[in-house]
DNA sequence: TGTACATCAGTGAACGCGCGTTCACTGATGTAC
DNA sequence: TGTACATCAGTGAACGCGCGTTCACTGATGTAC
């Protein structure tokens, strides 16, 4: 049996893996369909014929990083009960993914070059705070029946964004992957504490 | 006097202008020099006399940004002197800066497109944060003297860059500016609320 | 006060390049009979 | 089981376009004398 090569098999998944594999390494700027094609091996109109454009790509990239964050953050709260521990673990894994997967996460966050209408992205979003949502609801029942639930998982929400965003930042003083890692890693764990009493108070 | 327009006069100021215009419309994907001049009515060699290349450029907005934030949460601090009046100030301060210029913002939150060693971009940037430090010194000093004041100061710019980061994505749903500037200037109070809530808890 | 000259800011034509898109094609796969 | 055919995935040449950069230039300004 010969291995043929003309059909590629998966080549969309292939396409998104060598999306975030480039962006990672360039960043958004210079991104093509071009430069896409090459690092997957095919011709360059190959693409087209699976995304459209380059908005159609990236848009499933978006997508398959907020399904990603959700399936990580809830297997991280899967068994927790504790309303500090739940929020501690959604919150890290949180920033765990956006740190291990940075092509996507600079594709979900940059809104202007994506389809912000696209069903499967806004389900996938949707899908993610959920999650967060469901963590703060547990410290309403545990610690404050006052909450308001849709006010503070904004707040959660932003707060773990914002620190992965800083993340990036302090990796321009560190310049090095592994630093950068672990100081962000060590910073959730007070971070979401904050993130946490802030919310129990009443 | 016959008014010359041969030399611009300040074209620096102008092509800023003119490139947080284009992003603010357009993002920053489709950005070119070509653009800037054309939007700043010049020939389009004129803008490398200035900045050299669009990396130049957007440093140097991106720079200007982070001035224009650092002067407007100063003025919102001074004479305030309670803690929770001080964070709630400079932290409504910070989103309404945000929201007010969009293309500046999408500039200096996209890092692979200035150069971030920039003398002038870090000074700015530092001037900044330090602001906020100050707000989060005056907690603890009035409330919580055991406060980390370096990983709270972190914890609040991260919740308020990603409260704006945020209220970009509610701009999708509303796609109304004005209505977006109510609904994430509403969250504003309760969300710097939970913050300082968890500075204070002790 | 006037003249000459150096310096600086902006022009516009020219270049080569990578891009997205189109299109006729070819190779592989799946289905009907 | 074998054959014919439709469908689909990927190819590669060709196109026009906007881009950054270069370069000789021109117009305005500032300074020396």
């Amino acid at each position: 049996m010969t291995v043929s090569t003309y059909h590629h098999g998966d080549l969309p998944s292939a396409l998104r893996a060598a999306t975030v594999e480039l962006i990672a390494e360039k960043g958004t700027s210079g991104f093509s369909l071009r430069q896409v094609a090459r690092q997957a091996g095919v011709s360059h109109a190959a693409p087209a014929h699976h995304f459209g454009d380059v908005e159609g790509l990236l848009t499933s990239v978006a997508a398959e990083g907020y399904g990603v964050l959700a399936d990580e953050m809830a297997a991280a709260i899967v068994d927790v009960e504790g309303a500090r521990e739940r929020l501690l673990a959604a919150g890290t894994a949180y920033v765990r993914v956006a740190l291990q997967n940075p092509g996507h996460f600079a594709v979900m966050l940059q809104q202007d070059i994506v389809n912000r209408n696209d069903a499967e992205l806004s389900a996938q979003g949707v899908r993610a705070y959920q999650i967060l949502a469901d963590c703060v609801e547990t410290v309403r029942q545990q610690l404050n029946p006052e909450l308001d639930v849709d006010k503070a998982a904004t707040f959660c929400w932003a707060t773990v964004q914002g620190l992965v965003t800083l993340a990036d930042k302090l990796q321009t003083v560190a310049d090095d992957t592994e630093t950068t890692y672990t100081e962000a890693t060590e910073l959730v764990a007070p971070i979401v504490n904050f993130m946490f009493e802030g919310l129990a108070a009443r």
